[in-house]
DNA sequence: GGTATTGCTGACCGACGGGTCATTAACTAT
DNA sequence: ATAGTTAATGACCCGTCGGTCAGCAATACC
């Protein structure tokens, strides 16, 4: 009869809220969702919103913050295996990890990114030093690696680790304004991939 | 001593303030942007503003329909040129026209569709049917006449036109989040189409 | 010039939602 | 048990901004 009407977790708060957060913003975006919902949504009051977040602004970048940091761990995790050969590299563990993003977090915080993002330029330099500019680098690393291994020429590509992206790119964008219409994500990544490492290629395949 | 305080100008309004909304939510975003921000800078009040608009999102549909329509007569208008072989129109015209899109009006469409569009599935629709749709359908046929004219091989790519675009998705976005870090663009849709052509054309280049 | 028409103004309203704080009740230590 | 500490609540405050409307002044018509 007299269960506690809550129970103080001072240590998980942070992670519930932002957790919680996470999701709100991902189905309404920032400005649409209100700090009452990711509060109800937590199991928790209005008023406790404010003992760990100064606003809802700072909210926001934690909850940015907290999905990034994960991803790199990821990306990390991945660029480790390296006793393959560069194209069986390029098209085992490095496809795969890019058929897995337009899947996972990543396309809310693009989202949301777009969205808000001019408004928090410390969060997108976040974001640039923390993702984007350390996956560019590990590939034009791994790129450079091929040449020297005499697997890759040296091309146009090398400066433009990009290209592996972009198929990315293209379907976080899609999944996100055109989920009812259908694109084979992983077609089109495996594609592109095919077109590259022919453009690339040491050796002229013989057919 | 006595100029009007305001003239009655029925027919041009609706495009005036149409065009201001539209800087207006380019800077700010259609959230952070007021209907007054708007108002002052298409020099006109408030009120007016209800009056050839019921609401802030009639406002904003009626900006992006404005836009778009405009961008898709350039689209028609460039796939009509076709007295060329087909890798010329790829080299020419239609690596233009991908080239200008980044510095176009588009990125800012972009970017309210992606933070807003889930609100408006009709707008998404339009935008889709009006744009992405016939655009994907263009490129698909110029494909397919290039095979049949023996210009090119049928691969992958035939059910893939957004290979093309690829490159003009991760510059727009790119665009929009880092401007202040260098990409260049022009060279990056470049290198993309060479990388198609390679795989597509159906002669082997004789080195 | 006078009168009717209507494009246009700007003061106003209301509610929505971010942020506060006095109070309460769940823990802790002794 | 009991007092002390603090995590947590929720009623409240108040600025902001979408939307309204009564009145005004610029044009049209005669």
């Amino acid at each position: 009869m007299n269960e506690p009407r809550y129970q103080r977790r001072k240590d998980e708060r942070p992670q519930e809220i932002t957790e919680a957060a996470f999701e709100a913003f991902a189905e309404h975006g920032y400005a649409q969702t209100r700090v009452e919902d990711v509060a109800s949504r937590a199991g928790v009051s209005k008023g406790l919103m404010y003992l760990y977040f100064r606003t809802k602004e700072e909210l926001f970048k934690a909850v940015i913050r907290n999905v990034v940091t994960r991803r790199v761990e990821a990306l990390i995790r991945v660029l480790e295996q390296s006793e393959l050969s560069s194209e069986e590299f390029v098209r085992g563990p490095m496809q795969e990890f890019m058929k897995s993003i337009p899947d996972s977090r990543v396309p809310v915080v693009i989202r949301l990114l777009l969205a808000e993002g001019p408004r928090h330029p410390d969060l997108v330099d976040y974001y640039w030093e923390n993702v984007v500019s350390r996956g560019l680098d590990a590939i034009r690393r791994f790129l450079e690696r091929g040449v020297e291994r005499g697997e890759f020429r040296r091309t146009a590509v090398n400066d433009l680790p990009q290209l592996f992206l972009a198929p990315v790119m293209l379907s976080i964008v899609w999944k996100i304004l055109f989920s009812k219409r259908t694109l084979d994500t992983n077609h089109f990544i495996e594609t592109q991939i095919d077109l590259i490492l022919d453009y690339i290629r040491a050796e002229p395949v013989a057919a």
